[in-house]
DNA sequence: CTGACTGCAAATAGTTTGCATGACG
DNA sequence: CGTCATGCAAACTATTTGCAGTCAG
């Protein structure tokens, strides 16, 4: 199977994300470790349970509850972000250093693609000229299939 | 208050939804009259659960899970659409004929505004070039702050 | 040591399902 | 009239909170 990855593969160090939370007045444990793993290793975007599955392999004992709680932890410091895909909302994915970035999602596997440059700037003028708004931010997101599905698709017509 | 809306007020009739209920094999209920019109005369994204405290005014006797019944059965029928706006997921939106359209949304008051014209047909080709998705749509979404809202929050600074 | 973190159990919120009754067409 | 829709209660799923014991720094 081949998947496109355009992820700058760049990513916060172990030991980047390890000075952020003690910045913040967080403590590293072994938890906390394991579920940004679970999240830095899949490319994929993770809803809670999926994390807490994962994690679970490897630390039996860590409970559900912390997931949640490091989760919200990690997203409020940024270093993980959500997406928002159609059905299932809460999802996580590492967040890439760059900050703005977009999703491409499969609807067939759910892989999600990220990219960076999106050139809405123009289109953010116009749409704020027009309305007034001061806006901050957006959120774009693509839905289509990714080439090994959309190849899937096609041997399966035929 | 003054709130901009670039809504084309056009929407669909009555009597065009009722056609198209009928058309999918769905009955005419009042309760989905009610529902309905809860939805197309609020110009908010609202809630299931703010869907059915407006229909209760109304129509004490409807049941919340006929509010959820109903906004399935519009949704599928793409009379109205969904809004994943951060925090609360599933809240829905008239949907207007125009096929494409988007939201702005408020941050601090939840209002929402539609535009339709968005060009992001270069963007989708380069991402589709450069990932070998097969696009069949995007969600996009800008958030900022109304111009109410931004005056509000000027004049408390001050 | 001490405050922050964890896991458990229980509470809460949001949504779906089964079933008998009621109403649209 | 038959079939689909409704409302109730109960089941489920997802998420949050309270609390006592535990551990990182």
């Amino acid at each position: 199977m081949k998947t496109i990855f355009i992820y700058t593969t760049m990513t916060f160090t172990q030991n980047k994300i390890a000075s952020i939370l003690r910045h913040s007045g967080y403590k590293i444990t072994p938890q906390r470790r394991a579920v940004l793993n679970a999240i830095a290793l899949s490319h994929d975007h993770l809803t809670p349970a999926a994390i807490y599955e994962k994690v679970r392999a490897e630390h039996p004992d860590i409970g559900l509850v912390t997931v949640y709680r490091t989760l919200d932890m990690l997203a409020s410091l940024g270093l993980i972000c959500e997406v928002h895909a159609g059905g299932s909302c809460r999802s996580y994915l590492m967040r890439r250093p760059a900050e703005h970035h977009h999703h491409l999602i499969c609807s067939e596997c759910g892989a999600v693609v990220d990219f960076t440059d999106c050139d809405l700037s123009k289109l953010e003028q116009r749409i704020a000229r027009e309305t007034n708004f001061e806006i901050d931010g957006h959120l774009l997101e693509f839905t289509g299939r990714c080439s090994a599905c959309s190849e899937k698709v096609k041997r399966s017509v035929k």
